[in-house]
DNA sequence: GCCGTTTTCGGCCCGACTGTTTTCAGTCG
């Protein structure tokens, strides 16, 4: 059972303790324990075979759940679990993921109509049958239709990316219409997630109710969910939701730090300003008097509100309650994140020499455009047949080729280099005498998915043994929404990158963000470093390194652990292995 | 079920919107 599994299982357990009424603080704890567990970058079998005390400094954790956790990385099952489950019918859960319908209902629906899945809720609507039961009616059995509806053709959460440019389109929407002043995309969007739910967009216009009623007509609505004063949401055709909440100028801090989130972020700085006497809400920091009496003390910019709780500003990108809260009470956050403009090259391009669609000479115009300092070529080797994979002919030739591009290009130098296959026991696809021609050496994984751990662990720790690698690429392997992670040792392959010099890349193509924000925090506290490199096959591809300088934050990662923020001289510096 | 710069017991973030209701419970973020 990985953390995922056990995480998963604690949010089920919450489910269906709150649908038996159980109380809600203890629903919560499961909740908090879960979102906990998954941030871990290691594994709980790992932490608990290491020594099962280290469990009791996972926060949300205590006697209770850490015995619940040791039971299942131990046996692979949680009797609590199983035993709860068989007061549910199959489905019956499902339910909860239509919008509207919480455990309240859910019970009411089963004990009251006999309803256990989505199918029969969805006859009983059509039949008219809701409006018996108290608290429903005809406007409720066509809301649930609705959300039938959309939970079944709904997909799933979407990639950085994909958020990111939806965003972009509502945000200019937005701007035509004249009467927005401040519009700030926020949610897990701002925060950098690898995925996003829903996008929510912050906002201050002249005249808010028009805002709104401008909002909901946008082209891409396909239904209003709500529409109030201050908050409406809609669902997009192409399946996605999207909140947009309109504040005064003297509220859009405090309101940025609210509909940022994490909401374990925002809950843990309002319990904060509470013990100070003070309280957080969306519109400002409030003093409480004696009487009740309320005054507003802060809330004009996120700054105000962090420092009236005697807090640093906490970057967006850190606000999952993973310590930054208490970092920013003591004055330790990480004070030179990552930014894109502190990045002066990218070092992994792929051409047409392999399965790029840019020729090199259209990346390095595009790098100069981006006022690189340096790029470099890295494609394929021959074990990469589907990608045209370079043979040692092919890639010398290649290599020739660049170099004279190099020599007659002026303002940015352009590195020679090749993303290596990692074959069986982790053997490179290009021999010694090969790679030593090479200004930089990328070793990726790119078959044989899923060798079991130790396997693919030595299989990968070898490759690093090789003195020409430079890089390990997309460590995990894994494609958000189509594969999983390599089984691998993560702590060991960190320690020998930090032994050898070899640097982990964070992948930024759509799909890997490999390695991802967890990983890469780890990586640092094993003393590794990482690079950002786009693996880009054609030229639009190198603005994602935006996506990378993100997640790199959200690991918490300084400008002086990534070398491609480095100046040329001091990279080439670094490249060179003892 | 967790947790402690008042506490090992008694708290646990806070508000918007909806539908079915005459004042609020449920859901959501």
């Amino acid at each position: 059972m990985d953390n995922k599994d056990i995480a998963n299982i604690f949010l089920r357990i919450a489910d269906m303790l709150e649908i038996k009424n159980e109380n809600v603080f203890r629903v919560r704890a499961y909740r908090n324990a879960a979102q906990n567990i998954m941030a871990l970058a290691r594994p709980l079998k790992d932490i608990h075979e290491e020594d099962p005390s280290l469990l009791d400094n996972i926060p949300g954790i205590g006697k209770d759940l850490k015995s619940k956790i040791i039971e299942m990385v131990g046996t692979g099952e949680l009797g609590y679990y199983d035993d709860l489950m068989k007061e549910f019918s199959p489905g019956f859960l499902e339910m909860l993921n239509l919008g509207g319908l919480g455990p309240k209902k859910i019970k009411k629906l089963r004990d009251e109509l006999g309803i256990e899945n989505i199918d029969a809720l969805e006859k009983a609507c059509m039949k008219g049958k809701l409006a018996d039961i108290e608290g429903m009616g005809a406007r409720t059995e066509e809301k649930l239709l609705e959300a039938i509806e959309y939970f079944r053709k709904k997909q799933g959460r979407m990639l950085l990316q994909e958020a990111d440019e939806y965003a972009d389109e509502i945000v200019a929407y937005l701007k035509e219409s004249g009467n927005f002043k401040k519009i700030e995309k926020a949610g897990s969007l701002r925060r950098g997630r690898e995925t996003v739910g829903d996008l929510d967009i912050l906002t201050t216009a002249k005249d808010a109710e028009k805002a709104m009623e401008y909002f909901v007509g946008y082209f891409g609505v396909d239904s209003v969910i709500a529409q109030g004063p201050t908050k409406s949401s809609v669902l997009l055709k192409a399946g996605h939701q999207v909140d947009l909440r309109v504040v005064d100028d003297a509220s859009f801090g405090a309101a940025l730090v609210y509909f940022t989130g994490s909401q374990q972020h925002n809950i843990k700085i309002r319990k904060l300003a509470k013990n100070k006497g003070y309280k957080v809400n969306e519109y400002g920091v409030f003093l409480i008097g004696k009487t009740g009496k309320e005054r507003k003390i802060a809330g004009k910019t996120e700054q105000d509100v962090y420092k009236k709780l005697d807090m640093e500003w906490v970057p967006p990108e850190l606000r999952e309650d993973n310590g930054e809260v208490e970092a920013a009470r003591d004055g330790t956050l990480p004070q030179d994140l990552v930014q894109l403009k502190d990045i002066k090259g990218d070092l992994h391009i792929h051409s047409t020499e392999t399965d790029g669609r840019a020729t090199v000479q259209e990346s390095v115009e595009a790098a100069i455009r981006k006022g690189y300092k340096y790029i470099a070529i890295t494609d394929h080797s021959k074990h990469v047949k589907i990608a045209n994979g370079m043979d040692d002919k092919r890639i010398l030739k290649h290599t020739e080729r660049v170099r004279k591009l190099n020599q007659k290009t002026k303002g940015i130098e352009i590195l020679m280099g090749v993303e290596v296959d990692i074959l069986d026991e982790g053997k490179l696809d290009f021999s010694d005498s090969v790679l030593k021609e090479m200004d930089i050496v990328i070793a990726a994984v790119h078959s044989r998915f899923s060798l079991d751990l130790e396997t693919q662990t030595r299989r990968i720790l070898n490759a690093l043994d090789n003195k020409y690698v430079n890089i390990l690429a997309h460590p995990s392997g894994r494609l958000i929404t189509t594969r999983k992670p390599i089984s691998l040792d993560f702590d060991r392959v960190f320690k020998k990158a930090a032994e050898n010099g070899v640097f982990l890349e964070v992948n930024t193509h759509g799909e890997r963000i490999d390695l991802n924000a967890a990983n890469c925090r780890r990586a640092l506290e094993l003393g590794a470093k990482v690079v950002i490199g786009t693996d880009s096959h054609e030229v639009e591809q190198l603005d994602y390194m935006k996506y990378g300088v993100i997640t790199a934050r959200r690991g918490w990662v300084s400008r002086k652990d990534v070398l491609n923020t480095y100046s040329f001289d001091k990279m080439v510096k670094a490249l060179k292995r003892a």
